[in-house]
DNA sequence: CTGAAAGCGCTTACAG
DNA sequence: CTGAAAGCGCTTACAG
């Protein structure tokens, strides 16, 4: 859009009698200006309410003050998964003191090419990928720019290069599946994640490997995709399958807790006829009655390790990638 | 951080054999270019990877195509209030499948320096506010700028020239206290939003008018700041300052929800002992049980209002100004 | 249809 | 301590 005409450097060093040099020194804190000169400067700047044009010094400098945070998610499962929002609020909390901005960029895998644009443009120093599937190529375009990123959760595809922070998913998972079994459950079945996702594959797996040792059978599997929608949905389309089911894990607290909503709907009581156990521990989980047994996701652990990856990244330094976060069940009444 | 040398229009005009002028009008879609230039040019472009590099672009030009959408609160609250929620995936989503890229920029209204020196560095377009308290003065940024900008719910300063939507809020309490007192109860009181908003006075004025008009006394009022925690130690005063209180109007569902637990947990039953009607209507309120009687809040419409009104602002059409959005009372078993 | 040239607003060696 | 000058990567009249 049209630029209103704002002061420029030009305009100060004009108005404080001194070169555009001097003038950048000093709104840079170049400590080697005089007294004087950068008295006048700082005076004629706040006359004319002069503020540098970033686009001009990110140009110069090759570098943006700022960083993105990616979600490649449509935008209202972004607001709506309250692991976004601890994911998000955890990352945005642990910069908010950095001179840094950080930006928020969201957007569906489908249509990824306006974040790709802003990740290539120059804006922005460095990026935290939150969520990743499987026909997402985010990172391509982080490859190729050799743009400093970090993922939070496991790229699908494996090694690319790029480090990255997780919780461990399958030992999650296991955690689920145990506490159920030893709880002596007989028929236990699962609702996955997304299995475009890392998540929803590894935590599926854990739970898989469990049953297997535990000599039951593990086939009661219905997909879902981390909405709440499908989690209900996935709830009824077991108890069609397996009536008899006596306890299910749920691979997110959303999910999760519309399962439970589901089974109640449907008169099975919980925990006596159905144990549920979810995924994540979001505040949601002690809101239910019965109050949710889930697994741990340590959010926040995630968000500030990213961060000081990134960080760490930005300033040339080595990281140890991955680090993988540990788990824990969290037992309440559901399970 | 340090640029990795990134194929430039130079490299790829070069590699075209076309000077850069050609190149950048073939980037541009410039329809004027010759076939084989233009063929050329394409060529170098998937061959380097080139992709312009927007800070110069935006430099040159004066436009960023990006707009920005800022809620100057914690990012905490941004992320655990259902109405942000709510807002924020509707501004995206109305511009989802426009060229322009949306990024989200939070921060405490004490720390909005960040905020601001995006907002001036010529790094966007324009900018949705939202939210909006007494001490934070984005808006002077905005009108020293020009930069094109809409708030959704009036600015708490009154008219500063920038352009809003808003729902009608004294209304929406009006509208609550009616049906309260309609309903016979006897001792009511609210629970109100922070008074450093706009929002927040306007609600509970509605409320005030509605019981002094019935003839009812009106001074059963206990602040809160939109939070839930706010929510239910208000109810607690509340409860302790008058026992006989029969029902209360809360400014907001989040508040509304963590109120009707408290009562609850005191032992108070709702709608019997003590009627609950909330503000947004949330999908949480759904949930509740009771489900909890509120006042609508259209964020859709406030959000695709505000999105249209930025998008005339951009091509600097005028826009009519405020947009007052109707609301009415949804009624469920709470109240 | 195409190119040489100027310019967007800044920063930063290089001299002095 | 300070300034003249070059340059960051692009776009866009202006000529031809």
């Amino acid at each position: 859009m049209p630029a209103k005409r704002l002061p420029t450097l030009e305009d100060v060093a004009a108005r404080a009698g001194v070169s555009r040099a001097t003038a950048s020194r000093v709104v840079n804190a170049d400590p080697r200006v005089g007294r004087v000169a950068r008295e006048s400067v700082q005076a004629a700047i706040a006359q004319l309410g002069y503020r540098p044009n970033r686009n001009a010094r990110s140009l110069v400098r090759q570098e943006a003050d700022s960083i993105a945070v990616v979600v490649p998610e449509a935008e209202d499962r972004v607001f709506t998964d309250p692991f976004f929002a601890s994911v998000l609020a955890a990352i945005t909390q642990t910069l908010a003191d950095s001179p840094v901005q950080v930006l928020l960029a969201m957007g569906q895998p489908g249509k990824s090419h306006k974040i790709e644009r802003y990740l290539r443009g120059g804006y922005t120093d460095g990026a935290i990928v939150v969520s990743h599937h499987q026909d997402d190529h985010i990172w391509q375009v982080l490859q190729q720019t050799k743009l400093p990123a970090v993922y939070v959760g496991r790229p699908f595809v494996g090694d690319v290069g790029i480090p990255y922070v997780d919780v461990d998913n399958r030992a999650g998972g296991a955690l689920a599946a145990r506490h159920l079994v030893s709880s002596g459950r007989r028929r236990i079945g699962t609702i996955t994640g997304p299995q475009d996702m890392a998540a929803g594959q590894d935590r599926l797996a854990g739970w898989h490997q469990v049953l297997v040792e535990a000599g039951m059978s593990a086939d009661l599997i219905e997909n879902a995709d981390f909405s709440a929608d499908s989690g209900a949905l996935a709830m009824r389309r077991m108890l069609d399958r397996a009536p008899d089911v006596d306890a299910v894990f749920v691979a997110s607290d959303l999910m999760a807790v519309s399962a439970l909503h589901e089974l109640q709907r449907l008169g099975r009581h919980v925990p006596d006829d159905v144990a549920v156990v979810g995924f994540d521990d979001t505040p949601a989980a002690q809101l239910t009655r019965p109050a949710l047994t889930t697994v741990l996701n340590p959010v926040t652990g995630m968000a500030t390790t990213a961060v000081q990856m990134l960080l760490r990244l930005l300033e040339d330094e080595d990281v140890d990638s991955p680090v993988i976060l540990g788990t824990r069940l969290i037992p309440r009444t559901s399970a």
